[in-house]
DNA sequence: GACCCACATCGTGTATACAATATCGCTATC
DNA sequence: GATAGCGATATTGTATACACGATGTGGGTC
């Protein structure tokens, strides 16, 4: 009903509308808040946002790319189906190339880039204390972040984003399970060490095992609470 | 002038416009038919495929979220311009894919999938000693296809295709370099080895140098057919 | 002669109208 | 009672029309 674009969010009113309708659902999609296989219908979104069907195809047009959305044929759109499966193989296939920066990241990133990515690492012990899950999911993003672009390489920096991006809605999730978050941060810490060696092999394969540590926590949240 | 879509493709005729116009425009980008930082034209491209802009314009979007176009905001959509700095970081970016590709496809092939692959390049040698250059590109195409599907991951296999199909305009050239075909098909062979060894690590690092050969035959063309 | 501003022009961004097709319900028949 | 065929309806796909912003040019001024 309302025009949710229209004036509560500062940074939002500007731009196109049909970057902001695509930034919109990505959004919404990523962080869970559109269920996998819901019908996103044109026109329903078009009033949602207090636009014309034409911005919001172009917007689903583009989210079908980007893998978020599903077209089917002339039926209509909907949200993304992921089996269980697709999933592991989402998840093998970010562990991999995080593996991957990590170990260019290690023989490439300048003495700048390894202080500050230790002091992150260093400041993370306090969040762990705390247990401010939502502060380490922000760390953790960041800290991740810093080693795509220490791989100095552009192209695999924005890769490694984009598809690290399709399993937002289910990041947050894992890190609530028992002591997921301070495994985590001792498994960065052994990531640390075998960098500050110049050991990228090594640090390659404790970051593949850091991330297929999360993605079976994430397995096993999941058939905890669906227990069909 | 003429509607270019019309009769001559039998397989073009039927489905949806936007996709045939995608499709149409993605293959002239991707086989440098389109020169880089071309001007596409919505009107223009309209008349040539015999359409209204609307489905141009969703065919362009999504070439955006492809990486293979460059939207300018309210100026105009141009072919992607890449400089040598970022043609490098994809291939670069691509060898490491591949590698990471080849060490998992020789952990998980199956024993039929494995065989396919030596009768594959068994075959290829032929097409090396008659010199041509075509087939063996088709050829090695698929000899790497079935490495990314000998992962047994759907979605990586989906990744990579998705990162090399972006380096298909340069994808040809490098093969008429030289002995560059009989020393690829050479780097195939000591793969196959590593991998007929069941030594995924080894198979990965013959994969990362023989993709960066590839790309230093490449720089090699491009420099020296370019001499400004 | 160089720089700046106004205006014309072109192309993109969005809205609306029309066409085609898939879905759903109804009826008729087996 | 179930199923197949047919038609109504709704939603997508495409076309056209309009609005807005950007770019380039011409004239004027310093």
């Amino acid at each position: 009903m309302t025009k949710e674009l229209e004036g509560d969010d500062d940074a939002g009113d500007r731009g196109l509308l049909s970057d902001r309708i695509r930034n919109a659902l990505t959004d919404e999609i990523t962080q869970g808040l559109l269920e996998a296989g819901a019908a996103l219908d044109e026109q329903q979104l078009a009033d949602r946002f207090g636009a014309s069907r034409t911005p919001v195809r172009e917007a689903l047009r583009q989210l079908a790319v980007s893998g978020l959305v599903e077209v089917r044929g002339r039926r209509g759109v909907v949200v993304a189906r992921m089996t269980p499966e697709r999933i592991m193989e989402m998840f093998e296939t970010v562990a991999e190339i995080e593996a991957m920066c990590v170990r260019l990241a290690t023989y490439r990133m300048t003495p700048i880039e390894r202080s500050h990515l230790i002091e992150m690492h260093d400041l993370s012990e306090a969040i762990v204390e705390k247990g401010d899950y939502d502060a380490y999911d922000a760390f953790n993003l960041e800290f991740h972040d810093r080693i795509y672009h220490a791989t100095h390489n552009g192209f695999l920096a924005e890769q490694a984003i984009a598809v690290r991006s399709r399993l937002n809605a289910f990041r947050r999730t894992q890190l609530r399970q028992g002591e997921r978050m301070r495994r985590s941060r001792d498994e960065h810490d052994a990531i640390m060490q075998a960098i500050a060696e110049g050991d990228g092999e090594m640090a390659s394969r404790r970051m593949r095992a850091h991330m297929l540590n999360a993605a079976t926590a994430l397995r096993r949240f999941i058939e905890a609470s669906k227990p069909t």
